[in-house]
DNA sequence: CGAACCCTTGACAGAAATCAACTAAGGTGG
DNA sequence: CCACCTTAGTTGATTTCTGTCAAGGGTTCG
């Protein structure tokens, strides 16, 4: 790996508290690769070869089944995945998919093992990666078990503002129907979701996003952060 | 916690291999109780405690928002809870409820965070337990995203009977509101799917099961470990 | 310029939630 | 022992929501 690659990643919490051989054992055999839009990283059932770190771009998590597909997460940097499918040895769930140019770490399983097994500081950072995945799907699951698809997508819509630091106009990050399968409806339903959302404070034209009355958006999003997440940067509470 | 408890526990996949140090430390302040059933043990949004360790009975973990609730995971014993916001130490995201009457063991988080940093072979533990908690959420959240609700019912009883050797006759194991809760649909829409399933090998009279025709079933249900899990005892590939 | 592709819109069909009525079983208390 | 109440489950009627199908507009890209 380079070593502009290296510095960058010294400073990211997975490896900022862990020992100077530790990190070293790591990136030896580790690539970062960059890698164009649409591309294939993984497929669900492969074995686990690689921990992967997107730095840069964004990146999708799919599942398939009978023909269907369905996007279960969307990454932005810094993010992980397979973590789970390494430290058990399990086939991936999940297949994996640039949506837009994209730098990936890939550090292969058996040495994230290893560095689990002789690094205490790394331990911890791991244990916490997994808890907060862990937490975030079943905050995804919440999402689509307790709430109707335009509360999803008010819900959607205000965390992206949060993201913004609060923001009120700003840019769809995704193109609409890989939102709308993120959120569980077809494309067609997000369209017509978006337009109903009008009468609640929410106005789109094209993927230019405006809040008009985030008080009433929320009175259909009712957001928490037991659903919604934590507010960027606060720690989970 | 009593000698009895102890020598149990201990052979748990969660315990086996730590040190006997550690094992004294993380027993010396917990509880092994017992509860009555529906008993709410823990409400979501209170700061993490308690590690819990369901040894007997069975509890359901709940997710509540505005009003509305639903089951999100059905523990059997052996299983944990909580680990994700101990680890973190952030609010539990999901309430838990004893189904029937059941023993836990109750860890205070402290002392877990404190055994995770002194011994390895316990911090690899955990780390397992959470990756596969993680890789159970996505399971049920593709479950959701990925089938209809009647191929989500046909997995789910074919699902049961593998955790019974395969039997094609058995009990069902919960409540049929909560199976439905659990399942994300009404109890109603249960009722009448299980009665369509009938031209699909399933036949139910009342609480009891009979698979007439596995091979019409899983042609509904399409049972794949990506989504059901591994064959019960067998490693998660 | 044509070919994809994304998005939108409308018409329709299917699935699921809701509302309501009814049965059956279990528990309580007279 | 029986009347009464509560609760789980079923069934039917209805409405609401969502997916599907089809068509058309707009954009991008070879």
């Amino acid at each position: 790996m380079r070593d502009a690659s290296l510095a960058e990643i010294r400073e990211l919490a997975l490896f900022r508290d862990i020992g100077e051989a530790t990190f070293e054992a790591l990136t030896r055999s580790a690539y970062h690769q960059t890698f164009p839009p649409q591309v294939t990283l993984i497929h669900q059932g492969q074995s686990a070869d690689f921990f992967h770190v997107v730095t840069d771009g964004l990146v999708e998590l799919v599942g398939n089944w009978n023909g269907r597909e369905n996007t279960m997460v969307v990454l932005r940097p810094v993010s992980t995945f397979t973590l789970a499918a390494c430290m058990t040895d399990a086939p991936y769930l999940m297949a994996a998919r640039t949506i837009e140019q994209s730098r990936v770490i890939l550090i292969p399983s058996s040495d994230l093992r290893a560095a689990f097994a002789a690094d205490t500081a790394f331990a911890l950072a791991i244990a916490h990666e997994l808890a907060n995945c862990y937490r975030g799907m079943v905050r995804h699951a919440k999402d689509m078990k307790l709430r109707t698809s335009r509360e999803r997508l008010a819900g959607y819509i205000l965390r992206q503002s949060a993201l913004r630091g609060g923001a009120s106009r700003f840019e769809l990050p995704l193109e609409k129907r890989l939102l709308a399968s993120f959120l569980g409806m077809t494309p067609e339903n997000l369209s017509r979701a978006l337009r109903a959302l009008r009468d609640d404070g929410l106005a789109i034209d094209a993927t230019h996003v405006t809040i008009a009355d985030r008080a009433a958006l929320d009175r259909v999003a009712h957001v928490t952060p037991l659903i919604d997440g934590p507010e960027p940067g606060a720690p989970d509470r």
